[in-house]
Parts: structure tokens; sequence; C-alpha cells
DNA sequence: TGAGGTTATTGAATCGTTTTAAGAACGGGA
DNA sequence: TCCCGTTCTTAAAACGATTCAATAACCTCA
């Protein structure tokens, strides 16, 4: 059906080792049989083979990367970032999507490990290390996203979602704030326990500040807004001045309920509001969102840069990289 | 570094080709051989290596699948579809985000070529016809998704946007309103030419309701809101009582102006609004949106259907499936 | 002219699985 | 006991690119 090495290397009438040669290692072959070469290739329309190579190789050329939510923005930035550093390398990144579900999730390691990919990149649900360990042995190495490996024996690459949290409070109590509520979960959700922890940390330091915690089942835009039509049906004494939220879209709900008909609180004069993740709504809402923002494209990059590292040398220590998440003041808090 | 069928045979005492029957037709194999090579299996931790798989099968298991934009959710319902899909048959799906990019696409084309995927779903971004011929030459299928094929050479599975701009406008009408705007652009964009075009159908039979267009650069819902605040500063007399947005996201931009502080149209009192796409933002919209449903994850299993079709059959004539989109009321029109 | 050194090219082996034709084992019937 | 038909298992040949040791071609200098 399609063109091999051997069509091509009988048309230009050489071997198919040099067919081999003319495109893996150009300079050691004579300008006049690349020539020859390269137009019977094109003649041909010959495309390489990639299980071929592969199987020869003992592993593909491409970089499995799971994310919790393809929808989320940040990870759409994270996958950005790693397939932009992957190219560079040659490699390509195949995107799975194990939307926050176990199953989706093994279902796309076993789809990885069968095609054995180069590395894997994983913002895992649980804790997989046992499994990555499996993959491991067999020759996959794996780097962690946007989570701290539960033990340190994995690489991985993170935002510190603790400082994110204090910068956000610390803001809060900045423009004056005193009664804070946070609002988020479920706490099995590590970003979000961290995001909290940091939150009671900046709070700790301001004995005259309050902090309410009020779970909500699901870090979506529904469940913020129910969060928030319960608070405005308090007694305007019993609200708190300022919100922070988990994330953004439960900033949005929570911004919604807010302004409701009934509710008519004014943000931010009397309550101010801070979300998490600066997506693209953020500063696109009706009060435009502060939010701490995550480097996502690097992140990406940097997990793509360490997995290249240890496939190529898999003796490599495994190494933790944090970054610094940063604060963007918007018209919901200023 | 990883066990081979080999090493399984040598272990469970049988030939390597047992190894392989009892993976791939069990049934010829005896009860107790079968037992025995999974045990030699499972102690080694064996995992069938794909690409040896697909050297010999000539192709691989997989999907591709181009998409235009993953965070819509549009089209990560249309993947979903397709997986589930494509799992039933033995297959996985590998996504691509074009990110309306023409070289980002191309990379992705070529990167199911070099894995001799099984076949190709794509929702172009231009004319890719010729690609996709010299794809098919080479063995790979490929079915267009959420567009008509501009030739009919290729099957193709879409929804009927004109008929969905009918149905939004007829519904608007039908609640009494007499002076409707469209707000949507570019017009490059078949989808969004042809909403318009089915709402100038659903006008022609009134000759008291008129269609007043305004086009906006992005569908975005930062668009959507300047359009959105530029009719609120207009005199009320001349503010139309009806808005068709031509996605949900501009409908939100929209949406967000005019309940803005200084505005305070009410909505649907005033004017109503209706979207297109039903994504998740537009049932927890402030006012929940009425918008037009397009069954996304049964296009993305339709289209595999065909896909899988062609491939078992490369004779087989395209198809065009072209489905209904339906009508959802909310608040916002009610 | 020929030895020695360099560079360019070849051919065969290899990766791990599937497939198929051929062979072994077994049982039943004559 | 022997033959024949099943049923199960084996061994070897594919798939297509890469690699490496071996060979060929070429050039330089004595």
């Amino acid at each position: 059906m399609s063109a091999s090495v051997k069509d091509v290397a009988a048309l230009a009438g050489v071997s198919v080792g040099t067919v081999s040669n003319v495109m893996n290692r150009p300079e050691k072959v004579s300008a006049s049989v690349s020539v020859r070469v390269q137009a019977a290739i094109d003649q041909l329309g010959f495309v390489r083979n990639d299980a071929a190579r592969q199987l020869r190789a003992g592993h593909s050329s491409t970089i499995g990367l799971v994310v919790l939510d393809v929808r989320n923005p940040f990870f759409t930035d994270v996958a950005r970032g790693a397939e932009d550093r992957a190219a560079e390398g040659g490699f390509s990144v195949i995107l799975g999507n194990s939307d926050e579900k176990t199953d989706r999730e093994a279902t796309y390691l076993e789809l990885f490990e069968v095609q054995r990919v180069h590395g894997v990149l994983i913002s895992p649900l649980g804790d997989i290390t046992a499994r990555l360990r499996q993959l491991r042995d067999r020759g996959i190495p794996a780097v962690l996203v946007d989570r701290t490996s539960a033990d340190t024996s994995f690489s991985s690459v993170s935002v510190d979602d603790i400082d994110g949290g204090t910068l956000a409070v610390e803001h809060l109590i900045a423009q004056g704030r005193r009664r804070i509520a946070f609002i988020g979960g479920p706490m099995e959700i590590q970003q979000v326990a961290d995001r909290l922890e940091g939150a009671r940390a900046a709070v700790a330091g301001h004995p005259d500040v309050s902090l309410e915690v009020i779970t909500i089942d699901a870090l979506s835009v529904l469940a913020g807004r129910a969060a928030g039509t319960r608070l405005v049906s308090r007694l305007a004494q019993d609200r708190p001045d300022a919100i922070f939220a988990a994330n953004d879209m439960v900033a949005m709900g929570v911004l919604q309920a807010l302004m409701m008909q009934g509710a008519n609180v004014r943000v931010p004069e009397q309550i101010a509001l801070i979300g998490y993740d600066d997506i693209d709504f953020a500063s696109a809402a009706v009060v435009p969102l502060s939010s701490i923002r995550q480097p996502s494209a690097l992140i990406g990059q940097t997990a793509v840069e360490i997995l290249l590292e240890e496939a190529a040398d898999p003796t490599r220590p495994p190494r933790q990289v944090v970054f610094q998440p940063e604060l963007v003041v918007r018209e919901s808090t200023a």
C-alpha cells in the first residue's frame, strides 16, 4: 500500500541502509546520493513507518500526558507548554483526559504502556505511585504534574498552592478585610486542601481576622453559586466581607449569586472576591476577577525537560520543582 | 527490559505462537495451557508491544482526532463520544488540538500518518481535502466532523446550523418578539454564516419582524460583552427585544453587558436572549440561558462508526450525515 | 604502482508480534 | 491394532526501519 525504505532504495539504486542514513545521519552520506534518495522519497511519497522504527528503538518518540480535565484552561496551557518543549526534542505529545475518573486514568496509562511511550506526564487522581513504579520498571519514566509526589521517588513539577492561598488571603487582609470566607472542596483534592492551608497561615498572623470555611462538593460554577446563594441569604452583618474561592469556576458561581436580582451585593465594596487559576473567563467576568496565576506553560515545559533527562539517564535522582504563583489584582478586590 | 512473548513462552513451556493464541484467539487453546500461559503473563508482568503488533498488522489500532479547540465543551463532548465508540471496537483515540492554527493541524496529520493510524477524524480549518486524499491513498481513511465536505468525496458528520438558526429565531418570534438582533462573527466561519442564514429564513415568513445583524470579530465572551455594551448605550426604543447570539460564549458576554450596573436591562422581560451550543455554563448563567443543543457525543460516535466501516471496506461510498439541532428553553427567553 | 588511511556504502541481523502451514497427540470406529 | 479425523501446538516467515561490522571505493604519499 505505502512505499517502504526498500522501494525507495530500489528506485534510487542504493541499499536500504543508505536510505536510512539519508534520513537519520545525513552527514554520513555523499551529496549526490543524498539528492538521488531524496528524489526517490518524494516521488514515492514515502512516509516512515513509526511502528517499525519504534520496534527497533525499543520505545516510541511520543510522550503521554494525562490531565484531570481538558476543559480547564490551566491544563490546556500545561499541554501546550509540554508540546512545544517536546517538539524541540523531536517528540510529540499525546493527550489523555482522565476527567477525574480513575478508570479513564488507568485506561490511558495502559495505552501508553503498550505503546511504549518515551515517558509519562501525569496529573494524577489519587496515589498512583505504585502504578508509576511499575511503568518505570519497564523503562517508562514518569513525572508528576501539578502535584508533589507523596513520596519523593518521582520527579514532580508543581505550583506551591499553600503559598498561593497565602498570597490570596494576605491580599484580602491588606485591602482591609477582616471576615474572610474560603469556599472550596472536596478536601480530598490536594490542591484545595493546600490553598486552604495557605489561607489559614495568612490569617494566623492577624488575630483580628477570622476565616470561615465553606465546603462544597465540586469545583464547579453551580456549586459556587449554590454556596454564594446560601451566603447572601444570611443577615448582612453575618456575611463575610471577603471571599477566597478555591478556583475561578467557583468564584464565577459565587459572583453570580452575589449579583443576583434579590441579593444585590456590591462587589468589591461589600464583599471582595478572589479566585484561583486566572482562567480567561476571570478577566471577562461582569466584575473582572482577581485571581492567582500559575505559570502553566512553564510547568509543561519543565516537566518535559525533566522527563527527557530521566529517560536519557534513568539513574538520575528525582527532582521536585515548585513554582511560585502570582497575584493578579482586578476590580473584584480593588 | 520488559518481558516479551518469548519469555512468557519459555516460562510456560509452550511456543510463542501459543502465547499469541491465548491472547488473540483463546478458543483455539486448551483450558489447561491457557491457564498456564496466563499465569506466566501475570508473573512476568508481560505487556504487549504495540509497535510490533502494528508492524505486523500494517496499521495501528488508534484513531486520530483533530479538533479546532479542546477548550470548547462541544469538542470535548465529541471526543468523548468518539472515544466511547472506539473503545467498543477495541480502538483508542488520540486527541490533537489544532487550536485553529493550520501548522498545528498539519503537524498532527503528519504524526498520524507516520503512526499509521487506523483513520482520522478531523474538524478542519480550511480546505484540506487534498491532504486527506493523500492520506486515503496511503490507506488512512478520514471523516470530517462538524463540517460538511466541500466536495462529497469524504464522509462527514455535522449538524444543520441553518436549521439551528431557524429554530432559535422561530422560538423568539413565537414568544412575541419582533425586533431581533443577531450577534456573531466573523462570517468566514461557516457555522456562523449558516446560523445567520437560518435566522434570516425564520424572519422571512414574518413581515412584521425585523432582523438586525451585529458583526463581531471573535466568538468570545469579551466580544459579546462589547457588542452588548454598545446595544445598551442606545435609547431604549432603539434596542432589539430579542437577541440571538452565534454561540453561548458570546451570549454570556451579552448577558453580562445587559445585567451591568448602569444598564439594568431585565432578561427576558425587556430583552430575550438565546445562545448556541448549550455548553455547561449556559445553564449555570445568572439567568439560565436558552440555547440550541447539538448532539455532540452522538456526532463523535457516528463519525467513528463511519470511519471504521470505511477502514474495513475502502470502496464504500462516502456518506454525509447531518443531525438536527434541538431547542433548549430556559429562563432567558421564557 | 602500491600500501595505508579515510570515507561511503552495503548486507545481514535485529526488534516482538502475528500468522499459517505443517506436525503431533489423541480418540473413536472398524 | 491400525487408520482417520479432530483438536491442539509448533516452527518459521513475515512486517519495515535501524544498526553495525564488513567491504568497496577513493585519495594521498612514498
